[in-house]
DNA sequence: CTGAAAGCGCTAACAT
DNA sequence: ATGTTAGCGCTTTCAG
């Protein structure tokens, strides 16, 4: 690397110190406007770029934010990340992002290079299979802000940006059982993480108050990847389901699919009910009926919730949780 | 912020020099292991973190990728930064990434934070309407690789990983040609970016074979989100073609559903052919004849080449093209 | 195997 | 309005 420009040789060149410089490149008012024209033209003239390491080693700050997502290669990830860098950009931050490929361990390793890179502050959403959450608690300790959305933790103390999503499992049941399916059939992932639970409680409830005893042959777990749905869609169609609620549109697409190939008409003869409003969801045939999931809002809303808690020092006491509206979008398939 | 415990704080506990610390820290082998062990504890015992943006400074390095995407909420995007996210995070880079949305001017403005945030290398797809390209010319003149991918620089010499477009568009209108479609309308977008202006060529090229006059009126460019597209085949429906090659699945799809509401049946009446191989090609009716776009790959290409000459400290002296493999995938729709 | 000294480039405190 | 001095926390000589 060829040697870089300094303040120092701005400096000299103009026969003034580098404290000057310094001053004159950021524009403080205090400056001579002359002398800081000059400064500035000199800069340009030598090639000078700042030095945000030094600026932030010396200004103990990063201006860097965090990002810990489970998995980049989804359609709601990308718009959570698009909100986050649409707000964060706007006041300044930098995006440092991670992605722990929904793997636990590569989570917390995430986790501690994020906190060495000194970020002023995190925003997270948890692997899959991560149970124990003391990697957050170096955060906690040393009060750099967290912010949690969607997948989040349920136990300790944080602020978290979720929707209800309780309410929209019930809803979703609901709306099946009020249009006459009886036998519905549910596929989702991992309980452990709030998102699954509590749509699956959602669904328990809206059954209940229909008076309809919760049967568990008509639950599954899995991964939601293209090959699992299928099997187990394959494995729920044995008990006869006349509906399906499945919590990702991706997934409920290809279940659509599966069902086509066994010739069964679509919400005739079953019915199949989305989450998440994806973009693909008015693409295919039937449009699907979903959850609307405002990924993009929830990403403004994190962002927005972080950096006022990095400028303002000041951390919630206790949990705060930040709802996102959400609601049903009916179509054709349910 | 609490005081952070700093390498002179073990030092000091342990009545040893700061050097011995952070070699021991580091695991340098020259160290005697029972002081590196103590060192650990200690460490570990005090809440010590490394302080990556002090290690930087002085090593005149940050062991970071400065990532510009044209758009960040796109299947293939996030296909590509899953891609770099793996190869990077493997060799130990971070990635610090930037989105210009679509737009020259904050396209520019990213360039020179990342300059100034002293990334190790970049990886860039340009944005739709970026023309001069001087902004680069920084990281060029200083000698930090940049490896451009999927939207790349024409004129300048630099690194590129790309797909043959020409070939692509080529091979997906010859094989209209060849099913007899002969009419056949091009959606496409802003033709100063080379996958589309080669594309274009390649459409060109298999009507001149086949000996069919080009005409002007079959072709639209369009920024290929749902409205313009709608517009778009709305417009090219009045010239009556008999199939639509369009340089983006989601563009195509949103047209076949705009074909269905007219009557009309694909692939009998009217063919349809994408482009990218996103998911939901096999989860539309009839599923998308397309072209594959190995985004992750090409995400992996990208960041293992930037590595390569950010550790050799060797940027080629001419234009370095690396093209990906890409393959009609042929469904149903044409 | 360990330590002393210097310095990466910047900015804040304290003068003037 | 400008300058002096010091130091952010680390690593890298060079010396023992």
């Amino acid at each position: 690397m060829d040697k870089e420009v300094t303040i120092y040789d701005i400096a000299e060149k103009l026969n003034i110190s580098a404290t000057t410089v310094s001053r004159g490149l950021n524009n403080n008012p205090v400056i001579n406007s002359k002398t800081r024209e000059k400064i500035h033209a000199i800069a340009k003239d030598l090639g000078y770029r700042h030095n945000t390491i030094a600026s932030n080693l010396r200004k103990q700050q990063s201006k860097t934010i965090g990002v810990l997502l489970h998995e980049v290669n989804s359609n709601f990830s990308t718009s959570v990340l698009a909100g986050i860098e649409k707000t964060a950009s706007a006041a300044g931050y930098d995006l440092l992002i991670a992605h722990s490929a929904e793997d636990s361990t590569k989570e917390k390793a995430n986790t501690k290079n994020l906190l060495n890179k000194r970020v002023d502050g995190l925003i997270v959403s948890l692997a899959l299979n991560t149970q124990e959450t003391d990697h957050f608690d170096f955060f906690f300790e040393r009060k750099i802000p967290v912010v949690f959305f969607d997948r989040v933790i349920t136990n300790s103390k944080c602020t978290k940006v979720v929707i209800d999503n309780f309410k929209c499992g019930y809803d979703a049941t609901f709306h099946l059982l009020k249009k006459g399916y009886k036998k519905i059939a549910h596929i989702t992932a991992n309980l452990t993480r709030n998102v699954y639970y509590d749509r699956l409680e959602g669904y328990k409830q809206a059954l209940k108050e229909k008076k309809i005893s919760f049967n568990e042959d008509l639950v599954k777990i899995c991964s939601l990847d293209k090959e699992a749905t299928i099997e187990a869609v394959e494995e729920l169609l044995k008990s006869k389901p006349d509906a399906f609620f499945i919590t990702n549109d991706f997934a409920a697409a290809v279940c659509i699919n599966l069902l086509h190939e066994r010739g069964l008409n679509i919400p005739k003869d079953i019915a199949v009910f989305g989450f998440n409003n994806d973009v693909l969801c008015d693409l295919i045939t039937p449009k699907l009926s979903t959850i609307e999931y405002p990924g993009m809002q929830m990403g403004e809303v994190a962002a927005k919730e972080l950096i006022r808690q990095i400028k303002s020092n000041n951390i919630p006491k206790k949990t705060k949780t930040i709802t996102i509206p959400s609601k049903l979008i009916i179509r054709e398939s349910a």
